[in-house]
DNA sequence: ACGGGTAACACC
DNA sequence: TGGTGTTAC
């Protein structure tokens, strides 16, 4: 049967959740005399008092920022309480602020799909739970509606009147609203409820945006902080991006923001909207181009993933300027330290989340005083991982040595007569990566492997890493403007970025087919205000291989056979 | 070359 | 692939 409008079909509830200000609170919540007062976590507090990493609200006030130094926030707020970050094996160890954050994972996966997107945030996809309590007990059944979520700020609802809790209740509860109205409202129930229970069980305050997809969530959970939560209806979306500084959008806060200002002098979301997404695949590449097309009408079709535990795990180390590491033997020692660490992780994952890591991964930073490429990069290595501290120490330092080579080249070694060796290393780091789940039968045999066992079967993952050779990869230039970057990728893309469409499409204004089965194309010949709308709400279907941008709106459809 | 230490991801 | 660059907190 025809519908006339497409109605919410395909409307989603997506909720992004941030922690406010997360090391401080958990460094409040260790040390409760620390709460309530201007507060920053600081790491490495022997040089110009250490970099912040995390301040408090009340110390914001007072005009301390993140990444300044712990001296500078002492004069700008002589009462600052600056707490250090852990260390252990001589580097920062943020294990602390892991264990918190899973606290809280664990909180925020219970009403729906989760997403752990960082340490402090994560995405939710709220959808069958706000439908589900449609269904069962709608906001306007309900008499006594939270104190939480009547601190709701709804974007869009007059937010200057004297009423503003009745504002919001009236909004909550109301009964004539568009049923994607109703979703949010729900959503915002259920996200209030889950910010209670992460307060009740963790002490631990947290903000969140409610959207209906992630883009905009994200967007919504930084309007309003701390401890509060920001709802974006759908008629809200146009009036909220249009007047958006550009650099606010998340991906935009860097090169590619910078290059829309100064190439196309575009300061704000809504004067996006004047390029057409063949203008902006013409510039930016075909999924980059048509991504921006999206941001700018607010459309997102990333999925919520659901994972709740991260994809890889790293240690690192930057031995700045003087620090410089110049013997191998200091590499060795700092090696070593990393991949402990690194190596306590994994066992920790494997005990806990029965995973193991297939890679590791070294990266340095290097300099060298030598002539001409100087400015070369440190290339990065990479080899199976063997279980076992001794073991990875082992790769880590063979890996460095690869690269080491391949970074000095068919050069001389020596600055003659010098004690240095013409080279220093500034960062190091190793990492774990490629984390797959393995069978629980054979999670008890490997817990009681270690280094000292040459039998044991994950520590034979590996082969000859001597045999790494110094193959691979030709120098990169080193990066000024971001269209300099792509320019090469985006002159090729254009052989492929032939964009749709031919002109006499049908046309019409009610549907006799289901809204995932709508072929892209149709879409694009539709009026362009139901486009938007169309491609806005329509659920984002799986495939295979699409770049997590989404090279074209091809990708939240699936093509129909006939067509 | 002190904005640290980690992460995720796009692209070749 | 593995390796490099970008972005974010």
């Amino acid at each position: 049967m025809p519908v006339s409008r497409p109605e919410s079909l395909g409307a989603r509830v997506i909720a992004h959740v941030d922690m406010d200000c997360f090391y401080v609170q958990v460094e409040q919540r260790k040390q409760p005399h620390l709460s309530g007062q201007p507060t920053a976590v600081v790491q490495y507090n022997s040089w110009k008092g250490g970099g912040l990493i995390a301040v408090s609200y009340e110390a914001r006030k007072y005009g301390v920022k993140r990444s300044m130094r712990g001296d500078e926030a002492k004069q700008v707020c002589p009462q600052i309480q600056l707490v250090k970050v852990p260390v252990s094996r001589g580097k920062a160890d943020l294990c602390i602020y892991r264990n918190a954050g899973s606290e809280v994972v664990s909180i925020l996966s219970r009403k729906g799909r989760c997403e752990r997107a960082s340490i402090d945030e994560v995405y939710l996809d709220l959808t069958d739970a706000s439908e589900a309590m449609l269904a069962e007990t709608p906001p306007e059944s309900v008499e006594i509606i939270d104190e939480e979520a009547l601190k709701s700020h709804i974007l869009g609802l007059n937010e200057d009147g004297s009423n503003l809790k009745e504002n919001v209740r009236e909004w909550l509860r109301r009964s004539e609203a568009d049923h994607r109205d109703k979703l949010l409202a729900c959503g915002a129930l259920i996200v209030a409820e889950l910010r209670m229970q992460v307060l009740k069980e963790t002490e631990f305050t947290c903000s969140a945006g409610i959207a209906h997809n992630k883009m905009l969530a994200k967007l919504a959970s930084g309007m309003n902080k701390p401890a509060q939560q920001t709802v974006v209806p759908f008629v809200s979306v146009k009036g909220l991006l249009e007047p958006l500084p550009i650099k606010k959008m998340k991906q935009l806060g860097g090169k590619l923001g910078s290059s829309l200002q100064i190439d196309l002098g575009v300061n704000t979301v809504g004067e996006l909207l004047q390029f057409s997404e063949e203008k902006l695949q013409e510039r930016y590449g075909i999924n980059t181009g048509t991504w921006l097309w999206n941001v700018a009408r607010g459309i997102c079709g990333e999925e919520v993933e659901g994972r709740l535990l991260p994809k890889s795990h790293g240690s690192g180390k930057t031995f700045p300027g003087p620090r410089a590491l110049k013997t191998i033997a200091s590499v060795e020692h700092w090696l070593n330290e990393l991949c402990e660490e690194l190596s306590e992780r994994l066992h920790s994952d494997l005990d806990q989340n029965k995973r193991i890591a297939r890679t590791l991964t070294l990266h340095a930073r290097a300099f060298k005083f030598s002539d001409t490429d100087s400015h070369k990069k440190f290339p990065s290595k990479s080899c199976p991982l063997r279980y076992g501290a001794t073991k990875i120490q082992e790769d880590a330092l063979n890996l460095f040595q690869a690269g080491l080579r391949e970074y000095l080249g068919s050069h001389r070694i020596k600055t003659q007569g010098s004690q240095h060796n013409g080279w220093g290393i500034t960062g190091l780091s190793v990492s774990a990566s490629k984390i797959v789940a393995i069978p629980s039968d054979t999670c008890e045999a490997m817990q009681s492997a270690d280094d000292k066992d040459p039998n044991c079967s994950f520590s034979n993952q590996a082969q000859d890493v001597q045999e790494i050779s110094a193959l691979s990869s030709p120098g990169f230039q080193s990066t000024s403007s971001y269209s300099e970057l792509h320019e090469a990728d985006v002159r090729k893309e254009n052989l492929f970025g032939t964009s749709t469409l031919g002109q006499n499409g049908p046309r019409r204004d009610t549907w006799d087919y289901k809204i995932d089965e709508i072929d892209p194309s149709v879409v694009n010949e539709l009026p362009p205000e139901i486009q938007e709308e169309l491609r806005y709400l329509v659920r984002p279907q799986k495939r295979a291989n699409i770049p997590k941008r989404g090279s074209s709106i091809a990708h939240y459809f699936l093509p129909t056979k006939n067509s």
